[in-house]
DNA sequence: TTAAGTGTTACTCATATTGTTACACCATTT
DNA sequence: AAATGGTGTAACAATATGAGTAACACTTAA
């Protein structure tokens, strides 16, 4: 496959949105930004209006946060766009008449699930509001040159 | 893409070598247990092999794992099948004339590489040793049905 | 020397992501 | 009310990666 870079788009839709809620928030122009195109940007935020992070108004561009940057957490934005939420995946057609083929899928299943918590754990602490004040920290530091 | 599953196949690999090393280790006889063919099995032994995980006789089949399973963990057979080992990837095609697509790949690959680490860390508990007593552990149970 | 195996490459197939286009529907403005 | 410009969604093409397959030089062992 590709490499998804759907989560990095979806975070830089709601800090685009919160950044710019007093400009021209529609998809065109959060595409312009993004560097990609209208429809997409409207497939993710259909994805993040049903994860209820974000609210939209079909005819007009006027998204809006329905929380506080400082509530939403990284891991919200990946549950919300990523819909296999698994990072490593099983081989699920192995022999079964073989011990290793016949047992492996079930004893990874449970490995995976400990890194899979583990990386969720961290994304859980990762806040859409750390990121969007570290953004605000490398544009003044990006003035300063 | 397709979700890769060449982790699990090359754990798959590692397990069967140790499990069965007094019987037919052919690439062959792998691929049987993997349901998979010859040639990928021989293409993540191979891998295997430039990471010193394992080594192999052309000629003759008779791979050998070079540490004890106590000593190989998920994460080391992760970084020598996954070339690309990043589980979360940035987009790195933004516009840097605005705020937003200026900084948000900086910020964006500093988070990432927190959830990396996190699930790099557990990776690195997790021991194919492990692996291969829950796979006897859980063959076991299946006698006993 | 013959048979069987490895190591590697090239090619095809399958699938997931992104790009593109189209169009019904909605809101605002004139 | 008509025109304009936006959203929401679906269909299709383009692209990229993983996996399947076949071929072949090289190596080992009988």
């Amino acid at each position: 496959m590709r490499y998804s870079h759907k989560l990095s788009d979806a975070v830089h839709i709601l800090a685009y949105v919160e950044i710019y809620h007093d400009s021209d928030l529609s998809s065109g122009a959060i595409a312009a930004s993004v560097e990609s195109n209208p429809a997409l940007i409207r497939r993710l935020m259909s994805a993040l209006r049903r994860a209820d992070l974000l609210t939209t108004q079909q005819g007009t561009a006027q998204p809006r946060l329905t929380r506080e940057p400082a509530v939403i957490s990284l891991l919200d934005i990946y549950r919300a766009v990523e819909d296999n939420d698994n990072l490593l995946h099983v081989d699920d057609k192995t022999n079964p008449q073989c011990i290793v083929g016949g047992n492996i899928q079930e004893t990874l299943r449970g490995a995976y699930q400990q890194v899979q918590r583990a990386a969720e754990n961290q994304m859980a602490q990762i806040k859409l509001a750390d990121l969007i004040t570290e953004i605000w920290t490398r544009e003044k530091q990006r003035e300063t040159l």
